[in-house]
DNA sequence: ATGTAC
């Protein structure tokens, strides 16, 4: 393997150079890299830097770090402040199956009035950004988790020793963004300017900004009523970084889209839902974009994994994965769409971010419970409550 | 990924 970013773009001089940090033998698909490059050709595109868990995203590749002299909202997408946060959590014994049925209710949003005795909301330093209260405190869907792991290999003593990480450590991992908050935001702008520049930048920004308050809040929301539920006081969290976003770096614009800031922080690179994650180091430079990667990234289409899960998996291997872990996930669509083989391996994106010098490991966590929406009721419970309405 | 429409 070449130290070289492998693939370089080769395409009009107009267009923006495009740089793809993954081996030769990592799986790209041809529809991300087409997605790169048509970016790469939008009026003001200065370079494209796509990461190793790069795969298609909605009009726009996930999994890249674009600099553009000019604004693009749907560049960042809807989940405008959307990302992952490490907390610490002590806990006298980890048993998966117990903890597993004292996860709070993730997809019930925290009222200020009716939840007002809520311990969680004393992570709440100042007013809800943008004054949003709708659905705070909940996960959402999709690739969101929130997930207690415990700390498996350490790659890096020192570093992980200054995070005050150890090996068989415990951390809640949340990864979650703005809720209806960034999707507002992106779809007022898209409503009168379709994928068009933003005219005003700093008005953008101001409400994006809000939103990126809004999702980190919201992952410290549920990190405290977890803990809270699990019997341990809440914690700081020790990372905490969003990897939709846009920032100005060097007069111009830095839109990352499933890609984390990676210029000297540390990152949780997301693994699956049955496999390890791993809290790197970030050292990327100016030819990546200054990001690394955000996680393992799709393999599949939701469709894809939702068809050959199906006919691969059971629900029940997938509830209870090889590493012992176990998912809670009441959905049982979400849980093949969301299936550790529909993901690339975490171990290759990793290893693209350590080959390409973005990136150097620090620990590796395992998961033991991971949360992904409320499960089905016990059928006993189901039962009762069609008694309680009324019903036979 | 989202709220909302189908």
């Amino acid at each position: 393997m070449s130290a070289q970013p492998s693939r370089q773009g080769s395409l009009p001089q107009s267009a923006a150079t495009v740089t793809v940090f993954a081996a030769p033998t990592s799986w790209i698909e041809s529809d991300a890299l087409a997605q790169c490059h048509q970016v790469a050709a939008l009026d003001g595109m200065v370079h494209v830097a796509a990461m190793p868990d790069l795969h298609p995203g909605k009009g726009a590749p996930i999994g890249a770090a674009m600099l553009s002299t000019v604004l693009y909202p749907f560049l960042v997408g809807s989940d405008i402040g959307c990302g992952i946060a490490v907390f610490p959590i002590r806990l006298k014994r980890a048993v998966p199956e117990k903890l597993a049925t004292r996860f709070p209710d993730l997809d019930r949003a925290l009222d200020p009035e009716r939840d007002a005795d809520d311990p969680a909301w004393a992570v709440l330093d100042g007013d809800v950004p943008a004054g949003h209260v709708e659905g705070l405190g909940t996960v959402g869907r999709g690739n969101h988790f929130v997930e207690l792991a415990r700390i498996d290999t350490v790659l890096e003593p020192d570093h992980a020793s200054r995070l005050g990480l150890a090996a068989r450590d415990l951390v809640l991992i949340v990864h979650s963004g703005s809720r209806g908050l960034g999707e507002r935001i992106l779809r007022a702008h898209t409503e009168v300017h379709g994928a068009g520049p933003a005219p005003d930048p700093a008005s953008y920004l101001a409400l994006h900004d809000a939103a990126v308050r809004w999702g980190s809040l919201n992952r410290r929301l549920m990190a405290a009523r977890v803990a809270h539920a699990l019997g341990a006081e809440p914690t700081e969290p020790i990372v905490d970084e969003c990897h939709n976003s846009v920032e100005i770096r060097d007069g111009a614009y830095l839109h990352r889209k499933g890609a984390a800031r990676g210029d000297g922080r540390d990152v949780l690179v997301a693994g699956t839902r049955g496999t390890p994650s791993y809290l790197v180091a970030g050292h990327a430079g100016p030819e990546a974009n200054h990001s690394v990667a955000h996680g393992a990234g799709r393999k599949m289409s939701r469709a894809d994994a939702l068809r050959r899960g199906r006919a691969k998996h059971t629900v029940e291997e997938l509830r209870r994965t090889p590493v012992g872990s176990l998912v809670v996930c009441g959905d049982r669509q979400l849980l093949f769409e969301e299936a550790p083989t529909a993901y690339k391996r975490i171990e290759q994106v990793i290893g693209d971010l350590v080959e390409h010098k973005l990136a150097t490991p620090v620990v590796s966590t395992v998961p033991l419970v991971t949360y992904k929406t409320a499960d089905l009721a016990p059928v006993a419970d189901r039962r009762d409550a069609r008694r309680r309405r009324g019903r036979p």
